[in-house]
DNA sequence: TATTGTTATACTCTATAACTATA
DNA sequence: TATAGTTATAGAGTATAACAATA
């Protein structure tokens, strides 16, 4: 006999975390977007007003911390500009910049996309046990630290 | 003071399970296809390996019990026979049908594939505390079967 | 007329590269 | 010449709808 395997490894590709995650994340994504369409919003918008709702930033600083191309925060700050929820100032020091502030408005959005993330959380995890998932919560937490998918506190 | 809320809700909406989940599971896909990349799979291939290693299917049949539509399974099974991982076979009795049968090579490829979705699971948790692994596999299995993303086993 | 599988097309999302205006 | 932002283009992935063969 041979020596015990020290993980746990799922014998089939859909028991597999990168399985699960991936089609969660699916589902997730796409209710998420569904909760957040009357509110004129996508889920990529709520990284950026949440990031804004602590201090104002430039394009490409903002591209940098939430990692997408400059090009998708050009699209992105003309959606929430036309939402009212953001703000482009050109900076008078350096007339290339513009530097993206968050409008009441736009912190007004902020918190309806985390109510509308929590009625997501809610219908992923009705079915559970309620104990779950605060320690799903805390889990998931601890992952995407560590793999930098989250925008600074 | 008012009721003390039942369930706890994420006050950011990077603190929702929504967030989290669509976020790792965007990593979780990208990871696994580059592990999968060197033997030609993609990640919806392995759905289809899994399902077909129980019991040959139309591909009707096959569409639906994963949840895709008609031509993204010609597709992939273009890709599949390509590899030799699959066999169409017309139905003798209704000529109108494929029935389509996993090879050894594709029983090959689908254990292959097991292991490059641990080796993902390892690098996604690797910075976690080991005993979490079986229990947040266990709660994720839950919800997925919940919401109907796993194949009948 | 309905069904199986296929093809053609379009749509979403993102990334890459070329461009402008400032520095 | 380098940088901030923009625009144009292309790629991956999926879904929708029209189509051919068979029932």
């Amino acid at each position: 006999m041979g020596h015990a395997s020290i993980v746990a490894m799922a014998p089939q590709v859909t028991d597999s975390l990168a399985f699960l995650l991936s089609k969660l994340g699916q589902v997730a994504s796409e209710r998420f977007a569904v909760h957040l369409a009357p509110l004129g919003l996508r889920p990529r918008h709520c990284a950026v007003l949440q990031l804004l709702a602590g201090a104002p930033l430039g394009q490409l600083a903002l591209a940098k911390t939430i990692s997408v191309a400059p090009s998708v925060v050009v699209d992105m700050l003309d959606e929430l500009e036309a939402l009212g929820a953001v703000r482009r100032v050109r900076d008078t020091a350096d007339r290339r910049r513009q530097v993206v502030e968050i409008t009441d408005k736009g912190r007004e959005l902020g918190r309806s996309a985390a109510l509308a993330a929590a009625q997501v959380d809610a219908e992923l995890l009705g079915a559970l046990e309620p104990g779950r998932e605060g320690e799903l919560r805390k889990t998931l937490t601890a992952a995407a630290g560590t793999l930098g998918l989250l925008p600074p506190r």
